[in-house]
DNA sequence: ATAATAAAGTGGGATGTAGTGGCATATACT
DNA sequence: AGTATATGCCACTACATCCCACTTTATTAT
């Protein structure tokens, strides 16, 4: 179960450490992807496979299982992680999700999120100011 | 499984390196066709043969059916990979698909589609922003 | 509580490999 | 035969990878 936040920073040579916390489930490769919010994926290699494993089937028949399969596999890399627990972030990744040097990786059950520090501040304010409220509504539909 | 996406150029020989993480699984000669909004896709030979055989049980009744298979397999080139690990594009594709000198190789599965660099920024652009109905639909067949 | 020890995060240098361009030789086409 | 295109080979550059060292934080023992 990955959980918690940790800042670290991304070296000049786009290097970024794994928390020492996340490794060990992590395992010594991990699958990095686009992810929603404009944040990155990192996957241990087990749950990409489930992932996959459930939209792999489609077809490039209709065109939106054609951008739907691009964008969650062209997005996605398999990296090494180094003797000292860190990944190499390809350039088009770091683009996308617009990571500077400090970034916040969160541990979200089974998967972590890579986020630009900045970025994360400014959603985290804006979860925490609305946490009463989506409790509300999570409770409504009966999720807890 | 071909995932991530790589910005090479293609040199005035009309020569072009595939991606060193693709080429084990691509192997030693590999499929080049036209492809599916305006690109071109680059087959495996053995995930070729399986496309093939599925072609293969469209009848020739309509004309639709007739259309795609020549849109596919007249424009199917096999192709051996150097010892560099390059691959030589015919005109007609390079044509096809809008190909300059830089272009984008990406790894979607069990295919690699070349794109114009211009092109794919485009098109990334487009379902990048998408993020939202992507996550929608995600959740739909239970990703997340 | 303080000191000693270990571990984690970060930075830098050295080495190897990937990507690309150019030359030279082979093959096909006119 | 001559031209053009393809193929193999070698060389250069940039970057990924490996390895070691420094600094800071956490942990343990006295």
């Amino acid at each position: 179960m990955l959980i918690g936040e940790y800042l670290h920073t991304i070296d000049p040579k786009k290097r970024l450490s794994l928390p020492a916390k996340f490794r060990k489930e992590l395992g010594k490769t991990v699958i990095v992807t686009r992810g929603l919010d404009q944040c990155l994926f990192i996957f241990p290699p087990a749950a990409w496979k489930k992932l996959v494993s459930k939209f792999g089937e489609l077809s490039f028949g209709s065109s939106e299982s054609r951008s739907f399969n691009r964008f969650m596999l062209s997005g996605a890399v398999e990296v090494d992680v180094d003797s000292a627990g860190r990944i190499l972030l390809p350039e088009f990744l770091k683009g996308f999700a617009g990571l500077k040097s400090k970034v916040v990786l969160a541990g979200v059950n089974d998967r972590v999120e890579i986020w630009d520090e900045k970025r994360w501040e400014t959603y985290k304010a804006k979860i925490e100011s609305q946490g009463d409220e989506l409790a509300q509504k999570l409770g409504e539909i009966g999720v807890i």
